[in-house]
RNA sequence: GGAGAGGUGGCUGAGUGGUUGAAAGCGGCUCCCUGCUAAGGAGUUACAGGAGGUAACUUUUGUCGAGGGUUCGAAUCCCUCCCUCUCCGCCA
């Protein structure tokens, strides 16, 4: 949620900002709207004043007079009433401009930063670094195809499950995804992370908080009878964990990590990425998470994808740092580095990672808070996959290929996989 | 899911329609006193939002789990929901 009051006062600063998203956006509606609700306001405080300290003569004459049916007082009873009908009708009036105000604010995405780059859409991303050296050997196998030869997922028989884009996981392609999880979680709870287990399902409030409501209903998966979600990605309950709260600047920055289940309706992706461990509708990840003062976001997001690419790093998976262009950016995003691993069968990078920084964007609508010289002031919040871990065993079969077609294990993991190969059983 | 109890300020805990944003205690803060037992005394101390002022501040509204209702007036009465505790049932 954007500054209401900043959308008040500077209007075209607010237009120009998040025009660099690459679409229009008007608030001349909602300005206008809160002119007329800021009316009503002061009306209604006014009212409010007067009916009060009525009300608290008429106590003062009842108690003093014992009795309380002569006519003054009756009197005083038929204007208090008075008070009480103009207040209601101003409130009614009061209620549904503020809600069409917030419903518009709800809608507006965060404002891009200056620092990313100008652009339209993906094209314009801009690569910031590469590590690692890419494999560029010809006709390798592509990772379902690898983990069809070893047994280690199938999703043929998950479709008879659930549909299309789901997976069940088999053998030690199980005892991988166990121990990408155990690995990532027990590095950033080294690095000073704590570790949250959240729900998995998250209410209508939740997915506001964090800007995947109102807007983008048709993403997530929404339980029947209950006021309850799949959650997409742990960056939702973890939001929602401090919300309206007032946190304690001595705790900050406070550092999350959390494994979770991801769930993604996948809408409008109909016939890409179909095959193997790309794009499901459930998944698994490992997310990072920070809450910490609005002056230190931009080095914690420095950090934060650092604590990304120290995954990669570790399991020498090749990857490029992306820094995603004004007009790519996620609606709660100020900027975003997206790390991208190296999928050799495709010969190209695919996203396993993306570190974003909201600013106060989700702390505004999630009200949360801390005391910066006696002031309340939002905080800002920022999120990494750190990783997924689809995306991750997927990258580990094709890079760790080998000609007799086993897998390589990167070092790291071993203690966790408890072997170095992975072949058919 | 059934039956009962309850949710009040940083904490403990009073308060069943009226000048109550809320007694008391603890804690916190300020000052004073005293070299003696982790002592005593005085004062002060909720939070959030709006408006106005560079600011100290002023003013106004809201807040006793949440949302509605009754009333001139609600922590207090009524309704709905949420949560906590105890007992029963079910259950990984």
């Amino acid at each position: 949620m954007l500054d209401q009051k900043l959308i008040r006062e500077n209007p075209t600063l607010v237009e120009k900002n998040l025009s660099l998203r690459g679409k229009v956006y008007k608030i001349s509606l909602i300005n206008e709207l809160t002119v007329k609700k800021k009316e009503f306001d002061i009306e209604i405080s006014n009212l409010q004043s007067e009916s009060k300290k009525l009300s608290k003569l008429i106590g003062q004459k009842i108690s003093k007079s014992q009795y309380n049916n002569d006519e003054d007082l009756n009197k005083l009873k038929q204007k208090g009433n008075e008070y009480k009908i103009k207040i209601s009708e101003f409130e009614e009036k009061q209620k549904i401009l503020e809600k069409q105000i917030h419903d518009e604010i709800s809608n507006l995405p965060n404002f891009p930063s200056e620092d990313a780059p100008l652009g339209k859409d993906e094209r314009n991303n801009l690569q910031i670094k590469k590590w690692g050296d890419p494999l560029l050997t010809e006709n390798l196998k592509s990772h379902w195809e690898i983990g069809e030869n070893l047994n280690l997922f199938d999703s043929t028989k998950s479709a008879r499950i659930s549909k299309s884009r789901f997976i069940t996981l088999i053998g030690n392609g199980a005892r991988l995804e166990r121990a990408l999880i155990n690995f990532m979680l027990d590095m950033h709870i080294k690095n000073g992370y704590i570790e949250l287990m959240p729900p998995a399902l998250v209410n209508s409030e939740s997915l506001k908080g964090s800007g995947q409501l109102p807007k983008f209903s048709n993403e997530s998966f929404k339980c029947n009878n209950d006021d309850l979600w799949l959650s997409p990605t742990a960056e939702v309950p973890l939001t929602a964990f401090h919300k309206n709260e007032i946190v304690d600047p001595n705790q900050l920055p406070i550092k999350y990590v959390a494994y979770s289940p991801c769930f993604r309706r996948e809408a409008g992706s109909y016939g890409r990425d179909t095959k193997g461990l790309i794009r499901l509708h459930q998944f698994n990840k490992v997310e990072l998470y920070w809450f910490c003062e609005p002056s230190k976001s931009l080095e914690a997001h420095k950090q934060i994808t650092s604590d990304a690419e120290s995954i990669l790093k570790k399991l020498n998976l090749p990857y490029r740092l992306v820094d995603i262009c004004t007009g790519d950016l996620g609606f709660s995003s100020s900027r975003t580095y997206d790390l991208e691993v190296w999928m050799p069968s495709s010969k190209c990078y695919r996203e396993i990672s993306s570190c974003s920084n909201c600013q106060d964007f989700q702390a505004r609508r999630s009200s949360i808070r801390t005391k910066i010289d006696k002031k309340n002031v939002y905080l800002h919040t920022l999120n990494g996959s750190g990783l997924a871990i689809g995306r991750t065993m997927a990258a580990i079969l094709e890079n760790g290929q080998q000609i007799d077609g086993s897998v390589k294990i990167p070092d790291a993991l071993v203690p966790y996989f408890g072997s170095n190969f992975l072949k058919t059983a």
